[in-house]
RNA sequence: GGGGUUGUGGCGGAAUGGCAGACGCAGCAGACUCAAAAUCUGCCGACCAUAAAUCGUGUGGGUUCAAGUCCCACCAGCCCCA
């Protein structure tokens, strides 16, 4: 496709297009242009993307947003000589070609390569510097082989361990979710309403990395908000865990070895100890059966039944009316043997801490609530200030202590150390440091993902699976319609197995790995794709990694981010890489929006389809766009009218290009520069300046409007009569340069075909400014009395502040605006502003 | 409820504490053209007949010679946590 219109009775080409697109893709290919050689010189750098999912699905517009714009900032980097690897792949495996494969039939196995076909097809498309030598598929069985391998290094650590816990169910999917997974109690992919259950499941122990995760945020080059939400989430806090008897129809409660049995609480306000009047244990708890009397038995239970049907959110809401009933047990206070009751009540949660809470009803809100609605005790053991007796509850982390026995008077803090030494002495107490990070729930009922690699032996237990038989393949067989059993439990064949220790029948675990993990060590395997012997060789990862930028959505902060993070320390401790984090520097795209400013959707209808455009306009005009009509990291609504300007935009170029063509490219350092030629001079090194300085840091909006203003300028200066031909060329050369990475195929179109150049382009060097062209003469500056503007003035860019005084003060209009006031104060900033203060 | 983040013309968006609105879209006027498209030139926050003056970055305070930018409170939207 052409698009053909006349110029003043010539008639032009603008001869961009798709075919242009498809062009240089086809020579760069043949060429090997960007295959990566880990040793061509220039100093590494790994530029990654978050892999995307394939699903049914072409390449929607956020898929662009975030490839296309990270590709242009690779070959900025390839152009300053860096030696860029910038591999892809698929995060293949994943619920959505299953719920897929129940709704038609067609097998996840087929959808999914079919899928992955057609989007790499478009990532080709798009002209990516992608080295496709390096491609990763995650349901590749060569890949998740090392899952399983990873899995059992893991074990062998103790890192990996089974488990009964309470678990997210989600009723819609049949399988257990993270905790990271449950958005608002709801499936995080379905929506569904997420029950609780007590399952048997493999968890990664995450939590012993907790502080770590946490200790090495700061060295991090990633957006703050993003470092303070895994802050959140790790969620440590600085408090004691202490300890209550209890008493169950007037006996004080055992263990089984005889000792006496102990309710563990953690606080963070313990110098509010002696104020508890009352325990509060969630209703779902083992622990809650075994102390309910038989006589509260019955509304016990009742309680239950009715809890069950309330959502984890509105339990923890503080604005909720709280309801609870008593358990007919009591704790027995450690420090002053009172006998406080237990209460069973909603507005704890079992999978949270201990599952038990001590109640201050007088210095916590909820408690307070709670204590009132019961009538239960409410003692103040906290004072603002000695003798004065606050409103309560009284919830300020500040005062004395009172009514607390020998810990009267006290200062709260000195009284925290004070109680815990005291509990110390008696083994009813320590500090403790808690963290609201879980451990990470791996295990999925579901067929489309990794097979974990145990074995369950009805006379040895659970056994691994030995590194020999790796990988345990999925079968391609099965029925997974779901029904809450695995789908791979009804597949005798998967399951059906000898014991690698005695041999004797047994089966195989039939769950699959959470697909984060396939995602959280992919960023390893990308430079060392092709190992066959190893997860990947640890000289080849500490060269390449970590990973330099990495450029994905921000909605991963507290689960592929974390992961990542702590699969990485776990290699470090294993000896199998020798560096601490996966992504030095991390960039967030921002989110594209609808024409109407609401978030896409299909049932909006306000979608944009990628691939309507680029057929139209070619991958150059779209990806440009992308680049200019949003500030990238905040995204923003999409509009049809900013592709018309960017359409516009290299029309221009190519006539400018077309008339600088003609005109021999010679040598520039020789001619005389005459006032016009200094003015482009001036817009072409500002603008090389700003651009690289903006393509740096991701602002790629600004760094295509300076290179607009560099058009504008020479284009005034193609009118000019006197112009010097060859600086012309020159100027235009160089925009084409600074705009490749943006329009690759345009401008290495351009740069070969109009002007004759040496292919490729994308082999120049990244043009350098020269300082002294930025320097001007004179600069106009505001002239300011009190900080209102009352002139401008043209000023030597040199003159120091005592010249520009001089001149100004011998102004005529800064005398009549003076009016006979003296002058205070005189600033002057340097070629910007001078401002006199008077009285 | 706690924490974070955003708020700038008709629109997308710019502004190391230093001339608010770069660049672009839309709009208006002009040149070229039989005409249109394209290209080129100029104008383009509000008030105002025009100019000058004044007012203008969600609202109200504060710091500063100087605040869109820093601080405090509030309002609205979005995000995370409860």
């Amino acid at each position: 496709m052409k698009f053909n219109f006349n110029i003043n009775k010539r008639v032009l080409i603008m001869s961009y297009s798709v075919e242009t697109d498809a062009k240089w893709q086809k020579k760069w290919e043949e060429t090997g242009l960007y295959k990566f050689d880990p040793n061509k010189e220039g100093k590494k750098l790994y530029c990654l993307e978050m892999f995307s999912y394939p699903s049914g699905a072409k390449l929607h517009l956020g898929h662009w947003y975030n490839y296309s714009l990270t590709d242009s900032w690779s070959r900025f980097k390839r152009m300053q000589g860096y030696n860029v690897f910038h591999p892809m792949g698929f995060d293949s495996f994943g619920l959505p070609a299953e719920n897929y494969a129940i709704k038609t039939g067609i097998h996840p196995k087929d959808s999914t390569l079919k899928n992955i076909e057609t989007m790499e097809h478009q990532l080709r498309a798009m002209g990516t510097t992608v080295d496709w030598d390096y491609e990763v598929k995650t349901c590749d069985p060569e890949y998740y082989k090392w899952n399983q391998w990873f899995f059992l290094k893991l074990f062998e650590k103790g890192l990996a361990y089974r488990k009964n816990a309470p678990v997210n169910w989600c009723p819609s999917c049949k399988t257990v979710l993270a905790n990271e997974q449950v958005v608002d109690g709801a499936c995080e992919r379905c929506g569904a309403e997420v029950e609780h259950k007590n399952m048997t499941q493999w968890f990664f122990k995450i939590t012993e990395y907790a502080q770590e995760l946490l200790d090495d945020l700061p060295k991090l080059d990633w957006p703050e908000k993003t470092k303070k939400l895994q802050t959140n989430w790790i969620g440590r806090s600085q408090g004691a865990q202490v300890a209550l008897w209890v008493e169950k129809d007037g006996k004080r409660l055992k263990n089984e070895d005889g000792t006496d049995m102990k309710l563990e609480v953690f606080t963070t306000r313990v110098d509010t100890f002696m104020g508890v009047t009352y325990v509060v244990i969630a209703p779902e708890s083992e622990l809650c059966d075994k102390l309910t009397t038989d006589e509260c038995r019955d509304a016990i239970e009742e309680y239950k039944k009715a809890t069950s049907k309330v959502t984890e959110i509105d339990r923890m809401s503080t604005t909720r009316e709280k309801t609870g009933v008593f358990t007919g047990a009591y704790a027995i206070h450690p420090l002053n043997g009172r006998k406080v009751p237990i209460w069973a009540a909603d507005y704890v949660v079992a999978g949270y801490g201990t599952g038990v809470v001590m109640a201050v009803p007088s210095h916590d809100d909820r408690d307070f609530d709670f204590a009132h609605k019961y009538g239960l005790d409410i003692i103040r053991v906290v004072q603002s200030e000695k003798g004065v007796d606050d409103e309560l509850p009284y919830c300020e982390k500040k005062g004395y202590l009172v009514n607390s026995d020998k810990f009267d008077g006290m200062e709260m803090h000195e009284a925290q150390k004070a109680i815990v030494e005291e509990l110390s002495k008696i083994g009813m107490g320590e500090w403790k440091v808690n963290y609201r990070l879980r451990d990470w729930l791996i295990s999925r009922q579901r067929y489309w993902g990794t097979p974990i690699p145990m074995i369950h032996c009805p006379s040895c237990g659970v056994v691994p699976v030995p590194e020999k038989d790796l990988p345990v393949l999925l079968p391609y067989e099965v029925e997974f319609t779901p029904d809450g059993e695995s789908p791979l439990a009804k597949c005798d064949a998967f399951m059906n197995c000898k014991c690698p220790k005695c041999g004797g029948d047994a089966r195989r675990d039939p769950d699959t790995m959470d697909t984060f993990v396939d995602s959280s060590w992919y960023q390893f395997r990308y430079p060392d794709n092709k190992n066959a012997n190893e997860m990947f060789n640890k000289d080849v990862i500490n060269k390449i990694c970590p990973v330099d930028k990495y450029v994905g959505g921000a909605e991963h902060a507290c689960m592929h981010l974390l992961y990542a993070r702590f699969f990485t320390k776990a290699m470090r401790d294993m000896g199998m890489l020798d560096f601490d984090e996966p992504f030095t520097s991390l960039v967030h795209q921002g989110t594209i929006l609808g024409e109407d400013g609401q978030k896409m959707s299909k049932s909006k209808g306000n979608t944009v389809a990628p691939d309507d455009y680029i057929s139209k306009y070619g991958s150059d005009v779209f990806r440009t766009y992308l680049g200019f009509g949003f500030a990238y990291i905040e995204g923003g609504p999409w509009s049809d009218k900013g592709l018309q300007a960017i359409l516009k935009f290299i029309r221009r170029i190519e006539n400018a290009a077309s008339e600088a063509s003609s005109i021999p490219s010679s040598d520039i350092s020789s001619i005389t520069m005459g006032e016009a030629e200094k003015e482009l001079n001036y817009a072409l090194n500002y603008t090389i300046k700003s651009a690289t300085a903006d393509i740096d840091r991701f602002q790629f909006n600004t760094s295509i409007a300076r290179m607009m203003e560099l058009l504008n300028a020479i284009t005034k200066y193609g009118q000019n009569p006197n112009k010097i031909p060859e600086f012309y060329r020159y100027a235009v050369e160089k925009l084409i340069l600074i705009l490749s990475p943006f329009a690759p195929h345009f401008c290495e179109e351009t740069w070969c075909e109009t002007f004759g150049n040496e292919y490729s382009i994308f082999n120049q060097k990244w043009p350098s400014f020269d300082e002294s062209a930025l320097v001007k003469d004179s600069v106009e500056i505001a002239v300011q009395l009190n900080g209102k503007i009352i002139f401008r003035e043209n000023v030597p860019s040199e003159a120091d502040q005592s010249s520009v005084e001089e001149l100004i003060k011998n102004d005529e209009r800064f005398v009549s605006a003076l009016a006979g006031r003296s002058i205070v104060k005189f600033i002057y900033v340097k070629g910007r502003i001078a401002n006199i203060v008077v009285k």
